[in-house]
RNA sequence: GGAGGGAUGGCAGAGCGGUCGAAUGCGGCGGUCUUGAAAACCGUUGUCCGUCAACCGGCGGACCGGGGGUUCGAAUCCCCCUCCCUCCGCCA
């Protein structure tokens, strides 16, 4: 959420900034400022009747232990009338600050002055490359034709037990799974990163702080009798975590990393995008999240990404860095890299990593804080995967088929047990 | 799920319906003392909104788990919800 004073002080470059998120709907700022405009008229009208009758009420005290019934009466009077209006300027209040709420929500986040504007995903700047590319056998399968030759995971068996999209990982490939997990973990906590194991299930309130709702309402997975969401990622209850907080600032930065399944709903996704594991509704992820000084998360982001990469390139992947143009940018974030791992099999770059900076849209929203001399100030708040299992697994599995089987890099052999399967 | 008790400032813990943003203690911050530290003593100590000054800050309003109600006036009385504790039931 973007804060109604920067519209305010900053209305053009706002706009400005908007519109390389292709954002046109400008209407709607000078909507918000109108009714601010009046909000605070009335809020001013409503605290000055408060004061009246905050002094009348005081007198009417006296007045009783004086004895005096006729002259408290007569104020009394005087006290419900203000009452009236007391009452309905504050009804008009709620109301105004609801709506102003309401299209406060509909603005996205400012992206960061070095953001091209770009007109679709094909305008993302690819940042760097690196790894190596793998040389393959001639008859190199895709990873979910791997799957069933190595007996490692089985798409249909999840389709009978849930529905599509709920995989069911088999010996070796869930040992590597975890190993994964165990592995990622062990490398975000040696970083400095706080390991969490935060809940699945998370209440509305939790949801709104991170930006999920009301925006996304439809990716999550809802229980109704409790009203509980399951978490789409673990950004959310760990980012939750310091919600309503005042830090001090030398408890900044703060680093946490936690393991967790993530669920998504992922409606009106088909074709090619989800064969095997390129998308499933339940995975495995890592999380690395920043609570930073304002002044230095841009940093705190450049040195995520830096973490992320090391992680990357400790397995062997091919992968490239692509820092993503405002058509493609979410709506949350301010300045967004994605991490794309060749899947050599298929021929195609994987999401496997997405590290961005919200700066204060959701901390806003959270009300997390730290104390800046005598004021408050917002943090920034960051985030990354750190890695998201499925598609990592795919792409080892694909670039590390070999004749006799699939080599796992080394990294991972203290992990798995194993070096190779099949 | 059933019965009872509770929710107050960073923590602990008071609070006859009016002068309570809230006693007291601890903690924190500043100072006196000291070579330094501790102790002692003195002072200070929340958040949010509006407004004026826009450097400190002044003024007004709100906030005692959340929401409604009674009243001229509610931390204090009533109702609903949430959470916590104790006991019973169920259970990994």
């Amino acid at each position: 959420m973007l804060a109604i004073q920067l519209l305010r002080e900053k209305k053009d470059w706002v706009i400005a900034r908007l519109s390389v998120k292709h954002f046109t709907q400008t209407h709607l700022i000078d909507e918000i400022l109108q009714l601010d405009e009046q909000r605070r008229q009335w809020i001013t009208e409503h605290d000055q009747l408060q004061n009246l009758r905050n002094t009348a009420s005081r007198e009417i005290g006296q007045l009783m232990k004086a004895g005096n019934h006729a002259e408290a009466a007569q104020k009394k009077q005087q006290v419900a009338e203000w009452n009236e209006k007391i009452n309905a300027l504050k009804n008009q209040l709620d109301e105004i600050e609801q709506k102003i709420q309401q299209l406060l929500l509909q603005l996205p986040n400012l992206p960061h002055e070095s953001v091209p504007a770009g007109e679709s995903a094909a305008d993302n700047v690819i940042i760097r490359q690196g790894g190596s590319w793998p040389t393959l056998p001639e008859n190199a399968l895709p990873h979910w034709e791997l799957a069933s030759r190595y007996d490692l995971i089985h798409f249909d068996t999840g389709t009978r037990l849930t529905g599509s999209g709920f995989p069911v990982f088999k010996g070796a490939a869930a040992r590597l799974e975890r190993a994964l997990i165990q592995y990622f973990l062990d490398y975000n906590t040696r970083a400095g990163y706080v390991e969490y194991l935060p809940p699945l299930l998370v209440n509305a309130q939790t949801a709104f702080g991170t930006g999920q709702l009301p925006d996304k309402e439809g990716q999550m997975y809802f229980i109704p009798e409790d009203q509980f969401y399951l978490i789409p990622t673990a950004e959310v209850p760990l980012t939750n975590i310091y919600r309503d907080s005042i830090l001090q600032p030398e408890q900044l930065p703060i680093k946490m990393t936690a393991y967790t399944p993530c669920f998504r709903r992922e409606a009106g996704s088909y074709g090619k995008d989800v064969r095997g594991l390129n998308r499933v509704h339940q995975f495995d992820k890592v999380e690395i999240v920043q609570l930073v000084h304002p002044d230095q998360s841009y940093q705190s982001l450049d040195e995520m990404v830096a973490h992320v990469e090391g992680l990357i390139q400790s397995l062997e992947l091919p992968y490239r860095i692509v820092k993503l143009c405002g058509a493609d940018m979410s709506f949350t974030s301010a300045l967004t890299y994605d991490f794309e791992v060749y899947s050599a099999a298929q021929q195609r770059w994987l999401e496997v990593s997405s590290v961005s900076n919200f700066e204060t849209f959701q901390t806003l929203r959270m009300k997390i804080r730290f104390r800046d001399g005598k004021q408050t100030r917002l943090v920034h708040s960051l985030n990354g995967s750190s890695l998201a299992l499925p598609r990592i697994l795919a792409a080892l599995l694909e670039n590390n088929q070999q004749a006799d089987g699939i080599h796992l890099p080394a990294i991972l052999h203290p992990y798995t047990g194993f070096t190779r399967i099949g």
